[in-house]
DNA sequence: CAGTAACGCGTACGTCATACGCAATAATAC
DNA sequence: GTATTATTGCGTATGACGTACGCGTTACTG
């Protein structure tokens, strides 16, 4: 009762990172900009990871005060979903008529942005997509597919579907980036370790599928990080591939 | 130089949850279990959601003090995790021979689970599965395809695909949801929200296909929520059944 | 030249996780 | 039966953090 009216308006920051706020004629010039901000912001996360990221840390890092960023930010929810914005970066273009290759490409991109910024997946999504880069990553993904029968319909849903799962092998390698960082070990004695650990934890009877996975070696080294990546990729393609190619012949 | 050794053992709370701990002979008896300390933190979170699970709250909840909890789990991240694997609950037992059906089974009782627990999405993946429900979904996901020619390092990629895209999709709901209880709109009015907005944002002109779906109306209504879910699931489905047949056929 | 809007930022507050220590308890060792 | 000891509940205190508020300053407008 207090109050009914739904906004679904966005925050001033994001009106900015679209440029669609004219500067004020009035008042002092300001000493920072959004994007030494969200520059900054990265910055820290790069270096020190997301949970370094503090608006006092990336004050610091402008060297200016604290309560200064909020003059370009309302709040650190915002300046994370810019930061994220920022780490894709703009998303490939190059002209690819085939639509598998296409999709390939736009996933390995997305894939690598992940990579630079490992921490861009411990930020919650927090909605779809409203920052540029981001809608320009969905708009190049739904271009890919202009030739495929798909329908108004599927066409988000496959966008959904192949960049869900870049996210999700993203954060699998930064779960095992982070945890032999913080044990100080090597990648392989971290598999190691959640090896023998699942391995005193349950019994061959109770969960033999399990065992047999461990002891085949299968976690035993992160042999090209790349292979995990391709072998689900493929996969989706592939069913993909499977529903284009039957409207195609069936007309 | 300071602390070379590597651990990579697990909390005390994690191995209470495995039965492993056994109860000390001293002391008095204790008032609370770990189990009910993981269920008000459930109840806390149903309720009222993820932000609202603080130590203060969930102690409160169980009519003791804030510092009582750390007597059975040493920090709110052990809590959490234990939550998850808490809302998870065990996998499905159906004894299903056909990997097709067990695992869109398996995948569609996973997503009813986040859906039972949507606040499930937003604790942060800090590792590989160690808890003991996580670890039993793995087991009866690799189980479900043990009669595939499918290798040893394949089938716990097969696990991962499937179970990051129910985990995907679920958050996508979870997001829409908190975003028109946040601004108390309608599901629909939400949607309509955002298609405004994106139309606001972008022109045709360098948004073409944006434009094309949304005034397609595709993201009019949220038709029937399980549409989106289904058409991913049966993707990936297929593409494991083209590798599977394939593998199958040249023997 | 007065008015005004936007700036940088110091201060203060509320929330939260959690380290520490103490008194009470209950089993064990003598 | 008494001393020992491990373990429990929990009060207190600390340090980090996000951010509301307001003040003095700046630079454009009327």
């Amino acid at each position: 009762m207090t109050d009914s009216g739904g906004d679904m308006s966005i925050p001033a920051s994001i009106a900015a990172a679209w440029g669609l706020t004219d500067r004020p004629s009035k008042g002092p010039k300001p000493g920072l900009s959004l994007q030494r901000v969200v520059q900054a912001g990265i910055a820290v996360a790069d270096a020190e990871g997301l949970g370094a990221v503090s608006m006092a840390r990336v004050a610091k890092e402008l060297g200016t005060a604290t309560m200064s960023l909020y003059r370009y930010v309302a709040a650190k929810d915002e300046l994370l979903l810019l930061m994220v914005d920022a780490a894709y970066g703009p998303p490939p273009t190059d002209v690819i008529t085939d639509w598998r290759k296409g999709l390939s490409n736009w996933a390995w991109a997305e894939l690598k942005a992940f990579r630079r910024h490992p921490w861009g997946v411990r930020v919650p999504i927090s909605g779809p997509p409203i920052t540029p880069n981001e809608l320009a990553w969905f708009e190049r993904g739904l271009a890919l597919l202009r030739g495929t029968p798909l329908t108004a319909t599927e066409k988000p849903s496959v966008i959904l579907l192949v960049s869900g799962y870049v996210r999700n092998v993203a954060t699998v390698e930064a779960d095992l980036r982070e945890a032999f960082e913080a044990a100080n070990l090597s990648p392989d004695d971290a598999l190691n370790g959640y090896n023998r650990l699942v391995l005193s934890l349950t019994t061959p009877e109770a969960f033999p599928e399990v065992h047999a996975v461990v002891n085949a070696g299968t976690f035993d080294a992160a042999d090209n990080p790349d292979d995990e990546f391709t072998f689900g990729l493929e996969r989706i393609l592939d069913g993909l591939d499977a529903l284009i190619t039957s409207r195609t012949t069936h007309g």
